[in-house]
DNA sequence: ACCAATAAATGAATGCCATTCATTTATATT
DNA sequence: AATATAAATGAATGGCATTCATTTATTGGT
């Protein structure tokens, strides 16, 4: 699908007819405005996607998204301001995908549990977006704010208290950001080496946590805390 | 211009590791073994520190760090692997800056409310180590693992069951991290701007919330999210 | 139907960045 | 005394985001 999009936005035969079916990569256009434009933001957002999915966002360069539109990376810049809005684009676009279709139809607790798994799910293969998320005023974010009009309405009819609805949302936030970071890490993250000797204390928590055979210590975590903030935030309801 | 070094220009003296007498403006060294080595590990952490509360991460360049030591980009090499190898140094450094005294000597829940909300505040200001953290191993930072230790041992004499212990920490260190980022956020990140019609509850919430007046509203998400955390766990202890 | 303005592309800079490498030389080791 | 090592230099290297002058097809106004 995202090649396929891609692939249509080119133009086939512009100064010399190509022959060649599949015109990945170099196509020489000459400059001036094309019959049809090639770029938009959403092939661009598509396309980064599509770059992230294959070589990581160490592979999402301005350079290499443009030569994957087949369009010079100068191109970009009238479509973007900026490397942080395509990433901003991303994000947007992400938000989208997390799950908010239980609020207003499940109890509360289980609409908030499905919208913090997959919301963690979600950005914890896109880390990278967080700092930005972080920073970025929801206006220029539209998908973002439906999301959190969604969560708020499900608070709200739950019977939150009005004026704690967005610190508990913000609160959860956070735990899911970090938790999506904490997925990222590596297994063995909690292994001491050599200084094992030194850490008794926390050597054996790390073992004995271990012992359990756990498929995923990370789904543990993100577990407790979780049912925790629930259980918590839910006594706020009047 | 290129090759001349600018620690002539410098303002200030940079802050020279103990060890070293060498002097704060070094004219032209020549290459080749110093009569005592001008860089260490201290000294380059204590200079990107300086560097950081001056500049800001975006200051933190290699080259910028070399010129605030007077030495040549190239020098540090032979003392950091990497650019990454630079934030370990100081995401270790800041880790002994967390308090976990209160571990062993207050009440569970008190120690827990004094290490969350230092530990926040320590890594609120520097978020851009945060992604770094998440995938470092604790075995190459000796000090980040002296605090793991304190806070296992406190919730161990908690009576906190021992497969949980790892879990816990790791999901309050979630919060905190994306707590840490949310410090950071502007204060008008919720002003949905022109799109505010379409998001009603949401502007709703987010004006009741700006009527309570509170001075740093990232405080009362954090300080919700950690007491509902520390109740949580606090009925896991045995 | 012409003509000016605009949108959207090109390709060639620009300047910054982390990192590498050959080289130099004072100190440490044998 | 000879040699090895540690720690510095300065000159590349290659990649990066971004800017700019230029080109040209389309659009909108008269």
């Amino acid at each position: 699908m995202l090649g396929t999009q891609a692939a249509e936005r080119l133009p086939m035969p512009a100064p010399t007819p190509a022959t060649s079916a599949t015109p990945a990569r170099p196509i020489r256009r000459r400059a001036g405005r094309p019959t049809a434009a090639i770029l938009d933001q959403d092939g661009i957002t598509t396309a980064a996607l599509e770059l992230i999915s294959t070589k990581g966002y160490d592979g999402l360069t301005m350079a290499a998204l443009a030569r994957s539109l087949g369009v010079a990376p100068s191109a970009l810049y009238n479509h973007v301001s900026s490397k942080d809005d395509v990433l901003l684009l991303l994000e947007d676009h992400l938000a989208a995908m997390v799950d908010v279709s239980a609020f207003g139809v499940e109890p509360w607790d289980s609409a908030v549990r499905k919208w913090a798994w997959s919301y963690r799910d979600v950005f914890s293969e896109h880390t990278p977006l967080i700092p930005v998320i972080a920073v970025l005023p929801v206006a220029n974010a539209p998908k973002t704010l439906a999301m959190y009009e969604a969560v708020t309405a499900g608070f709200r009819e739950a019977g939150f208290p009005e004026e704690k609805i967005i610190s508990a949302i913000v609160a959860l936030e956070a735990f899911v950001f970090g938790a999506a970071y904490d997925v990222t890490a590596p297994e063995d993250i909690f292994d001491a080496g050599s200084l094992a000797d030194q850490v008794p204390n926390f050597t054996a928590a790390v073992d004995r946590l271990a012992l359990e055979n756990h498929p995923r210590p990370t789904d543990v975590a993100f577990s407790l805390g979780l049912e925790a903030l629930i259980t918590g935030f839910g006594a706020l309801r009047g």
